[in-house]
DNA sequence: CTCGTGACCTTCA
DNA sequence: GTGAAGGCCACGA
């Protein structure tokens, strides 16, 4: 069993999201094994190391909104990142209805197996 | 050790 | 549809 930071784990756990689906921030905690620590996720988000590959922008609210305020500049950074790989983006949200991410059990033990 | 902070979530009015 | 309030807890100073 490898000690891993909480950090590690959701770095993992967003990076298995798929090209073309997005996931909640609650989802990503549920799944990396942290329930009820959706606030940490976007902690660790924010605290990714530079030159590291993260899909940061599939991790939206539950609601589907975008976690900024529209018109920011990472608000927009995330759209259009979005749109790159044909998620719809209308007015900072998304429809979690039809781009929500369904994880596999199985690849998630897969890939989390620490 | 205590305190402040946060890319959140759910519930209720 | 909106907004406020409470809960959650790791992390850094």
């Amino acid at each position: 069993m490898i000690q891993v930071s909480h950090y590690q784990k959701i770095w993992h756990t967003v990076q298995l999201i798929p090209k073309g689906y997005v996931a909640g921030y609650g989802q990503i905690a549920d799944l990396a094994g942290l329930p009820g620590r959706a606030r940490m996720v976007g902690k660790s988000l924010g605290a990714t190391p530079k030159g590291m590959f993260i899909p940061w922008f599939r991790v939206l609210r539950s609601n589907g909104q975008i976690a900024f305020p529209s018109g920011s500049e990472l608000a927009a950074e995330q759209t259009g990142l979005l749109q790159q790989e044909n998620v719809v983006v209308l007015n900072n949200r998304v429809k979690m209805k039809v781009f929500q991410w369904k994880p596999d059990l199985i690849e998630i033990l897969s890939k989390l197996k620490y």
